[in-house]
DNA sequence: CTGAAAGCGCTTACAG
DNA sequence: CTGAAAGCGCTTACAG
């Protein structure tokens, strides 16, 4: 059996007797501006299709230097939050005639680097990534080396690099509000040691609102290791709730609310009896637990689709220049979590 | 600020005052093979690495027809377990020096057909696909073109194409000689309308186990949309359980099982009280659920990891004819779901 | 209106 | 031992 062999534009151009630049003019919707005849691309249009002729990309790239390719780094393709945010990236990326590559870089800053020069490597028209903790100097390299590039999730202030993400401040913010009308006043919180953006507002958001509601003196905030964080989880959920007795607990990320389930399953902690639970994206053992857990909602389709949207633009109108900021809305979902007993 | 411009053999070469081949043949291992004088050779690997060179590898596989590029087709990337085979099978891809693009077809055969030509369009070496139902003939047709190409999670009996998957029928077997040993009879069983492999042995493992152990006559299986199966496991599980008067209910995938835990938690049910419970596939939601699910575990790194090793072996050796099967062993994680109460 | 040629960056068979 | 040339498939500036 051999080697399907792919019908090349030579080919073509040889079964109608013509050079195969005029079939690339054709086929490119040049015909006009070069004045080809009408009879000719026609004849030309119909010979491609009728020898299923589609174009070499590889060849095309190298000539041109596109492969409609887009480059997507996350921290890990198997967090739901990130498999379902590459769902959405890949859905719009095909819909604008692209295709994703993509890596995981497990929040290092060493592996986000390898995974860029592979992908730029590859011929990646552009990039969307996720950056990581340290990793403002090979994001500002990249951004400088001027490849299109549009960060998620989180983003660098310091630096001109566009980005897609929720208002995370906002999230905390409204998280924390709620418990307080509520009237729990002794609400902490857990969070990464981490210094990326989302981290930073969501900590911002939690304290801010602790303090303009008069409560600074219980704002407690436990931070653990982003890369292995249920230890440190647990040694936090061991002190906040049999040491200094926090009434209700905000979970910064949907791996830190799984993590604080366990813990709290394992130890008999009633929820929200013993203490009160926020957590963070949506999820299925949220709304499954005995006492279903209230949670911030992030606007995760948007937040993909804009990413995209915005890659698209500096990779066909080369606007590489502006700097698109889009921050989107969180929203709370109420569920028995958190209510007063 | 300008577009970052690669160095390029020719540069490399030009550096040194020799020909682009010269280097060519030193930077791919070849020196000894053309017996080039070993002093220029490390003065060539010298001047290239100074030069921060990396190939193009565009040109590369213009050249030679190799992209290092790992198509990879699931049905959703945002299902978690399709999300954790992508992740092994990214880590074991880079360690091969691959790269993955990857499509979701959401179980359409029209889908899948249109990623594979992208795919193909751009140049992947070789395909790792989970086939939905009706797929066989675009299948066939590329095993016939001769891409490398492996089958994950499914197969297809009667083509000779390579796969990895779980053995199913041996799964849902353990599954139900648990749920017979702990004493129910009355053992329902929720599987897709599907013809695709797993399912048909998924189905079968429970059907053989029933028979085999004389109860024949409560066999009973629900088929629902695998697009949308929520709808489906609503009407069967009220069926099953207020009508029928099942005692236990295997679910045959993870979705199944989560959809069928809303219904359950929604009606009020309790497990295994009311009714025993297994699911599939690990998940948070069945060890965080009120009582634990007894779940048939994949060994799911395992799958991922030989699907690429067949894959590479494929690319390099080109041992295309060759029929790997690797049929992996399910473990059957027995919680509180399923006991006899 | 249309064809021949150059060139994107690489590798390998060929000639010395 | 080493260089010059051809060619992968395409597109575009150039010459007619």
């Amino acid at each position: 059996m051999e080697k399907e062999k792919k019908v090349s534009l030579k080919d073509v151009a040889s079964s109608l007797g013509v050079s195969p630049a005029l079939v690339s003019i054709v086929l490119n919707g040049k015909a006009k501006q070069y004045r080809i005849g009408e009879q000719m691309a026609e004849s030309v249009i119909a010979a491609a299709k009728s020898m299923n002729y589609t174009p070499n990309l590889v060849a095309r790239n190298l000539r041109g230097g596109t492969t409609q390719l887009i480059g997507l780094i996350v921290t890990d393709i198997s967090n739901p939050f990130f498999a379902t945010l590459a769902r959405i990236i890949e859905n719009r990326a095909i819909e604008l005639n692209y295709t994703v590559v993509f890596g995981s870089s497990d929040e290092n800053v060493s592996n986000t680097k390898k995974l860029i020069e592979v992908l730029l490597n590859k011929g990646v028209d552009g990039l969307i990534i996720v950056p990581c903790d340290n990793a403002e100097k090979i994001i500002l390299e990249l951004h400088e080396s001027n490849k299109p590039l549009v960060l998620v999730d989180r983003y660098f202030q310091s630096l001109d690099v566009s980005f897609s993400c929720l208002n995370n401040y906002k999230a905390t913010e409204l998280a924390t509000l709620h418990l307080i009308e509520q009237g729990y006043e002794n609400i902490s919180f857990i969070a990464y040691k981490s210094e990326i953006s989302n981290v930073i507002d969501r900590i911002s958001g939690y304290e801010d609102c602790m303090k303009n509601s008069g409560l600074s003196q219980f704002i407690n905030v436990k931070r653990v290791s982003i890369n292995n964080p249920k230890p440190g989880v647990y040694k936090a959920l061991d002190n906040l709730i049999n040491k200094v007795k926090t009434k209700a607990i905000i979970f910064s990320t949907n791996t830190l609310s799984i993590d604080g389930l366990y813990w709290l399953t394992e130890m008999n902690k009633r929820i929200p009896d013993d203490v009160a639970v926020v957590g963070f994206d949506e999820n299925d053992v949220f709304n499954l637990f005995y006492s279903p857990i209230t949670y911030i909602k992030q606007p995760i389709e948007q937040i993909g689709i804009e990413a995209v949207n915005i890659l698209v633009d500096k990779m066909k109108n080369g606007e590489l220049a502006k700097k698109s900021m889009v921050v989107l809305e969180p929203e709370l979902i109420i569920k028995t979590s958190s209510l007063k007993v």
